[in-house]
DNA sequence: GTCTATTGACCACAACTGTAGTCAAAAGGT
DNA sequence: ACCTTTTGACTACAGTTGTGGTCAATAGAC
């Protein structure tokens, strides 16, 4: 089971993991100013979510609520292996590298990094 | 033109960022263990970069030499800064907790993190 | 010189994606 | 009790992706 999201459903999860539990019609609400979608094209991404097993559905009289089974964090460690696999040979000095060129980091990333490899550490 | 790589097609590129310059048949020479890909396929592949603009081609009799147009430095930063946007909110430092958290960092990659940001520092 | 294997050009086709329409049932306004 | 709106179920449809087939030209093998 790989649950394959794909980036348009993924904008349906980054709602439901703020927000777990609201209906349709909040999270086209929510997504108001994000992404412009009709209520279909949000209805059959949940739908879809839902078949893939990303979502559950709760009953909530005429209409489901919808709640992520796959937690954001999870989803999170997936991704970043991913594509350290692909990319980056297994390895996570290169990829920060990469990162640190691409945007820099701030002041605070870098302090952030080292309490992080501080903690690794001992 | 935002030049999307799909996965199957990045394993065309990685072939050709180490062996830049060679033709269809040495690709699949080079994937054979990698990916069970018949040979049309590889070529259909190849022609998919081309006409998308990742490789450029070389005529050597009657056959092409493929070599890459995109960096694989360009590619890499690409998409490490969209996953670090998509999920982690444009900063690196919760990128790289999950990553030591998902699986682990390496002595060597605990001390290359640590030589990067001495050097960022300054 | 003829046969065979390789190559690029073009084509095929199903699964997946993005985007949304139709339809019928039900909920709520008046 | 009606009309409108919302909702879920189903359907549509073009573009992308993975996977590979056909075909004609041609380069080497004998």
């Amino acid at each position: 089971m790989s649950l394959q999201i794909t980036p348009a459903e993924l904008e349906i999860m980054k709602v439901l993991w703020k927000h777990p539990g609201i209906g349709a019609s909040e999270i086209v609400d929510a997504l108001d100013g994000e992404q412009d979608w009709s209520p279909r094209t949000v209805k059959t991404l949940l739908s879809r979510l839902v078949e893939k097993g990303a979502l559950a559905t709760e009953a909530d009289g005429r209409r489901y609520l919808y709640r992520p089974i796959v937690a954001k964090r999870e989803y999170q460690k997936k991704e970043a292996g991913q594509l350290i696999d692909k990319l980056f040979g297994g390895r996570a000095a290169p990829l920060v590298a990469q990162l640190a060129d691409a945007r820099g980091l701030s002041e605070d990333d870098i302090e952030e990094l080292e309490a992080l490899l501080g903690r690794l550490k001992q």
